[in-house]
RNA sequence: GCGGGCGUGGUGAAAUUGGUAGACACGCUAGACUUAGGAUCUAGUGCCUUGCGGUGUGAAGGUUCGAGUCCUUUCGCCCGCACCA
């Protein structure tokens, strides 16, 4: 009987989706295990074979889980709001609802035919009104709510505004907005609704505000710093420039210290988390406030070197920083406009590409030193960024690397701080050493740094400040394909709407392109109003709203009620292992773990810490394959000759390559403009194609469809082989040919329980060779599937399964269909079923090896000498230590072992080895 | 520049965490069988050498009875971030 992988797959996938023989309870006197994958946007591609190697891998450990006694929850959704669906609307005016609901569609039949055990009666898509009615939920929540630094969590705003009524703006200890005005609580009792409301906005987590943004012309939206890379959009790769513009914030900056300090709580990979630690930013200094001479006017200024403050030579503004033009003098105003515009004229890209290039003006003004009373010229420079801290700097040549080519270059004072430092080619910018000034003088880093914050807070010119290169996050799009905000406005102040009138669902409209005056899309809608009549924001929130809880939402897919009802959580408790890319490294996942942490604060969620542990799955690149044209011409030059011609290397696609050599044929067939092409091929005929490794993607012709592995091989060679390429968190390119091995592998397994004639399991008692295979299997998949390295776990099998050749017997062959299901789980359940049992093999326990199948009786020990095999000797276990060293020393091989030295020592070295010390 | 990671055959990779380097698989070579197939089976395959043997984990040192693994220096590659004061 022939191993027929087409009909066994399809048997145990309609058995599957029928029994629901992996819908997970949320009753269950088992311990509980949540495995979930990063959920995808169901784009028009479809699936390539890169994308089911996290869910692969997910699922063998779901299954694993499943057979040691887990109530294991293993749900898929889909993200379903997002851009492209959008463009094609653009396009095509298709509504994107339509075009994402076909793209999920094909997204689930390539699911299913990978044999995936997900709960699929837990999915999700974020696009549905029954979703997004509690994203829009949570936004209210957050809007309500403000996060309060006495008690280092998110309370409701209304504590707040007690607060605020007893002791005006000093009694608040809350996080807020830098410009947040100081009041007495009389203030307060005077200020009409509008006015308490544009103050509240300051302290709320989520808050409308006038904000410079990423905006990208080209998509006709904002986006967050983590959607621009490089200074272009990550979508569309279109330009993005600085612009300001009323929009949605979330507080995000509050939680800075919990999102930093969560890190050393979770089990995730040191790159994500130093990612996060890096984007978080932390730096401890302090600001001090600086007085411009002859003037009023004041500025503050942050640095983490408070110490190196008598080092200062000259100040340095952001070109934006809003007292540029009030201070600039007469004479050098023209020299400073013509450097702002010049400034913002550049691109955030150039600024970027152009880092070594110094640049800036002088002010013509100049700053008081707190201590010495000196004055300070200001200049303005684009190195430094208005962003970041308070848009200004002090500046110092002697101990940082910037300000030093900033004073070189425009020939400013370098000023020692330190004793016997030489700062006369660059900047000292290490922490040891003696200072030389005034109250300092002698200390080191530890006390001058605490001297100055102190003398400085004495002075009320300064305080110690922590401050974090984190941001607020941006959270309008000028989209439609978004979850609408339960927003209106009245006279211009936003109202949210009460939580009954929930979902507000998103209106059609007949245009998806902003609107002629520059609104949104949904400024299109017809009676975007509320039943008063009130306007409705026409913003809607970006991708990460509804991704930033989903893993919550399947513990409780279907409650109308709440966003999962408090058993439900309390019960899954937290993500235990998430799979899925490193590409979320500072986006979703630093927003998810925002949210998780407000949702704790509010009571919601019982745990801080939304998923435990985190595996990044590399990344599965293609092959593309090239064919060199010569310029000008439809000739097509072979890899082994290209070097004598003009040639321009093209994209062709893989499927016409075979073993590097182009299928001349097919490729004229291709496409019409190939028709006529002539080849200049080796000498041996073969048109010899050339080849890179690169991220599968339509445009290289390098993408493997999934699809056509499950056709030609099957589902379960796809997935051995997908976790046999290597290690889980690395990336590889894939190479189709490897295939072959897996693929006979099960070949061979299907053999030692059917022979021609059908079943041939026996109930012979097995042989202590054949126990010790098993066991060994047992031990070692099990170790490999807990700590991830399923490549090992492959090859595991491929021995066990040559060790066990000809071996039909019941005793082995049982254990071992339960050892591959979780791996294989369609073949396995095959084998199950024909052993005569019923149901799922999901439900068997997994084996559990027995140590007494691994002990050796007798051992051939390498006896080693200086590290060198020297002999091996064959002596029985149940000797001691003391009768093998005997036994050794009375082995007439020793003798040329040890070319007659003396043995100092016998080591035993894991039971395995014998090592002589002479 | 900073952060994370990596460097082992022709290729993807193993190595009980300091103990016989190259498991397993691809590829390649030879052979068997054959109703000629991109099937199956057998043997071989790090490098040098006819052989004995020698040598070998990017390079150079060090610790150790013993180093792919630990330490120092150095070279190279990949990923992420990038004027953050």
């Amino acid at each position: 009987m022939e191993y027929n992988h087409i009909e066994i797959e399809k048997k145990w996938q309609k058995y599957w989706a029928e029994n629901h023989t992996y819908a997970a309870s949320n009753d269950s006197s088992l311990p509980k295990y949540y495995v979930l994958d990063m959920f995808p946007y169901p784009s028009g591609a479809g699936l390539h074979v890169g994308h089911p190697l996290g869910y692969i891998a997910s699922d063998i450990y779901a299954r694993y889980r499943r057979h040691t006694g887990y109530n294991v929850l293993h749900p898929m959704g889909y993200d379903a709001f997002g851009l492209p669906a959008e463009q094609y609307a653009i396009q095509t005016g298709q509504h994107p609802a339509i075009t994402t609901e076909e793209n999920i569609a094909r997204y689930r039949s390539q699911l299913d035919k990978i044999g995936l055990s997900f709960d699929w009666d837990r999915e999700v898509r974020t696009c549905m009104p029954d979703y997004y009615h509690w994203t829009q939920w949570i936004f209210i929540q957050l809007y309500n709510s403000y996060y309060d630094c006495d008690e280092n969590r998110a309370m409701k705003i209304e504590h707040l505004v007690a607060k605020l009524e007893k002791g005006g703006s000093d009694a608040a200890h809350a996080a807020c907005d830098d410009d947040t005005p100081y009041f007495t609580a009389e203030d307060w009792a005077s200020y009409d609704d509008k006015k308490r409301n544009e103050i509240l906005a300051k302290y709320r987590l989520t808050y409308l505000s006038e904000t410079e943004v990423n905006w990208c012309p080209g998509l006709g939206t904002v986006l967050a710093n983590d959607e621009v890379k490089d200074g272009l959009s990550e979508r569309g790769g279109f330009p993005v420039v600085r612009k300001k513009m009323l929009q949605w914030s979330m507080r995000i900056t509050a939680y800075a210290q919990r999102l930093l300090d969560g890190l050393d709580m979770i089990d995730w990979s040191d790159s994500i988390k130093e990612s996060q630690r890096y984007w978080i930013g932390r730096s401890q200094g302090a600001s001090v406030w600086f007085d411009v001479d002859g003037t009023d006017k004041k500025f503050e200024i942050f640095t983490t070197r408070p110490d190196t403050i008598f080092g200062v030579t000259f100040m340095t503004l952001a070109p934006e920083h809003p007292l540029v033009r009030e201070i600039t003098t007469p004479a050098q105003k023209e020299e400073v406009e013509a450097y702002i515009t010049a400034t913002s004229m550049r691109s955030e890209r150039e600024r970027m590409a152009d880092v070594t290039r110094i640049s800036g003006a002088f002010t013509g003004a100049y700053a008081i030193h707190p201590f010495t009373g000196e004055r300070i010229p200001i200049y303005i420079g684009d190195y430094v960024l208005a962003g970041y801290g308070t848009g200004a700097v002090m500046a110092v040549p002697s101990g940082d690397t910037r300000d030093y080519a900033f004073a070189r270059h425009f020939g400013i004072d370098i000023k020692p701080i330190l004793k016997d430092k030489d700062i006369s080619s660059e900047a000292y910018t290490a922490k040891d050493g003696t200072y030389i000034h005034d109250f300092i003088a002698g200390d080191d880093y530890t006390t001058a740094t605490a001297k100055v914050i102190e003398k400085l807070e004495g002075m009320h010119r300064g305080r110690g400040k922590i401050q974090y290169r984190l941001r607020d996050a941006v959270f309008s799009r000028q989209r439609y394909w978004g979850e609408p905000f339960p927003v209106y406005y009245k006279d211009g102040v936003p109202y949210m709407l009460g939580e009954d009138k929930l979902p507000v669902l998103l209106p059609e409209v007949d245009k998806y392109l902003p609107t002629e005056s520059g609104e949104p899309p949904l400024g299109h809608a017809k009676d975007w109003q509320t039943e008063e009549g009130y306007p409705m924001e026409l913003n809607t929130m970006p991708g990460w709203a509804g991704s930033s809880w989903y893993f919550l939402r399947y513990m409780d897919p279907h409650n109308d009620k709440e966003f999962a009802s408090s058993e439900a959580l309390n019960y899954w408790q937290d993500v235990d292992l998430y799979i899925g890319g490193s590409e979320h490294a500072t986006g979703h996942l630093l927003y998810a773990r925002f949210w998780h942490k407000f949702l704790h604060d509010m009571g919601y969620v019982p745990t801080e810490e939304p998923f435990k542990k985190l595996i990044n799955q590399g990344m599965i690149l293609g092959t593309s394959a090239f064919v060199y044209r010569i310029n000008g011409t439809n000739t097509f030059v072979s890899e082994g000759k290209k070097d004598a011609y003009q040639t321009t290397a093209l994209h062709v696609d893989v499927s016409l390559v075979q073993n590097h050599s182009l299928d001349m044929e097919g490729f004229k067939a291709w496409r019409p403009e190939y028709a006529t092409a002539e080849f200049i091929t080796e000498d041996d005929g073969r048109y010899i194609c050339g080849e890179e490794v690169e991220k599968m993607s339509k445009s290289k012709y390098n993408v493997v469809n999934p699809d056509y592995i499950v056709e030609n091989y099957g589902a379960d060679t796809l997935r051995l082989y997908e976790m046999f390429l290597g290690p889980l968190e690395l990336s590889k390119p894939w190479k189709t040919e490897g295939i072959n091995g897996v693929s006979g592998f099960l070949k061979k397994m299907w053999k030692l329980y059917f022979d021609r004639d059908g079943l041939c399991v026996t109930d012979e008692v097995p042989t202590r060779d054949e126990l010790k295979s098993l066991h060994r299997l047992i031990k070692k998949v099990r170790e490999d599937i807990e700590s991830f390295s399923y490549n090992t776990s492959v090859s595991a099998f491929m021995i066990a399964v040559n060790d066990l050749k000809g071996c039909h017997k019941r005793a082995i062959l049982e254990p071992l269909a339960v050892l591959i299901s979780p791996f294989a789980p369609h073949i396995a359940e095959e084998l199950w079923e024909a052993m005569g049992h019923e149901g799922s093999i999901t439900r068997v326990e997994y084996p559990t090896h027995d140590e007494k199948y691994l002990v050796e009786t007798s051992f051939e020990y390498p006896v080693m000498v200086r590290g060198k095999l020297r002999f091996k000797a064959e002596y029985d276990l149940s000797m001691s230590i003391e009768e093998v060293e005997k036994a050794i020393r009375a082995d007439e091989r020793i003798e040329k072992a040890t070319q007659g030295a003396e043995i100092k020592r016998v080591v035993v070295v894991h039971g395995k080895i014998i090592n002589l010390v002479i």
